[in-house]
DNA sequence: GGACTAAGTTCGTTTGTTGAACGGACTACG
DNA sequence: CGTAGTCCGTTCAACAAACGAACTTAGTCC
């Protein structure tokens, strides 16, 4: 049995789910923010099995998050380059970083990292906000509704 | 061979990941954020496999982002419900929404559903800022560092 | 009694993950 | 020249997980 894409739902987080719910996917794109651009920095810092990874960068570049750039042609070696689309994906992953900075620790620990502005040294710890008004959204406050602007097929 | 667990990692990307890195897991916590409450609910909604949706919501139980609550004893039925955990894992998700909202639709297309607020109407657009700032991250300006509260076995 | 409901469990098949080994095309060293 | 090392994968067999469909259990309704 083929695993259920989500690809085509009409629902961000279900399209969302369907690139990085997945084992490794997301802790890719970490190495990718960490710096890593080639194979073997990805391979050895997560000891991730050679043949997921190739998978998941191949997936991650189709998806455009990652861009396979060749640096040397003999012999041809790629490195794998955040795009647009793939920076911006670390809003999600701030937002993992804190709920499971705040969560995922018993009582008496703390995680061993947290995140911090490179030129100041200042400890960032990320939030999600509505934009427009910055303050934190309740989810007991909002709900699902239909897009004025999508087009009448979509909804 | 079993799958790699990414739990006792000491990042919390890593163990958010071995959490919600599956197929099935966040649209699980969609449908508990949009109302859902019991089985029957989760499993015409989500159209996923019974038997995977079990393992889903014992998982999340068990992790304590769910609670099982019997709401009646004969026949004894159960109902899930959101934890403060899991309540707050919303940011997640939003997280999510909002990257692929803007990412994963055609350029000539829109997602059909907006998220917006339950007593004004107003069309709710998250976004990951720096809760000290309200500032949004910036990747680049963002590092990686020790904790310095963090108990030093963990360092 | 028979149909129905909720909340799963069981089943055989298909797909994905894993670690280890292997490969090809080059570079560096002695 | 021969050997070792590097980089980026592919191939393999064993195993775990996901799939849809059918079944179970413990009750209610007509």
């Amino acid at each position: 049995m083929r695993r259920t894409r989500f690809d085509d739902w009409p629902c961000p987080i279900a399209r969302t789910t369907d690139l990085i719910g997945d084992w490794w996917t997301p802790l890719v794109m970490r190495e990718a923010f960490a710096g890593a651009r080639r194979f073997e920095e990805f391979q050895t810092a997560l000891d991730a099995p050679r043949a997921v990874l190739t998978a998941r960068l191949r997936r991650l570049c189709e998806e455009g998050l990652l861009d396979k750039v060749e640096y040397q042609a003999h012999p041809p070696r790629y490195e794998y380059r955040l795009t647009d689309k793939g920076r911006d994906f670390w809003a999600v992953l701030a937002a993992m970083w804190r709920w499971g900075s705040d969560w995922l620790w018993a009582d008496d620990e703390q995680p061993p990292v947290v995140l911090k502005d490179r030129t100041t040294g200042d400890v960032v710890v990320p939030s999600v906000v509505d934009e427009r008004t910055g303050v934190p959204i309740d989810v007991r406050e909002v709900r699902v509704g239909r897009n004025p602007a999508a087009s009448p097929a979509d909804g």
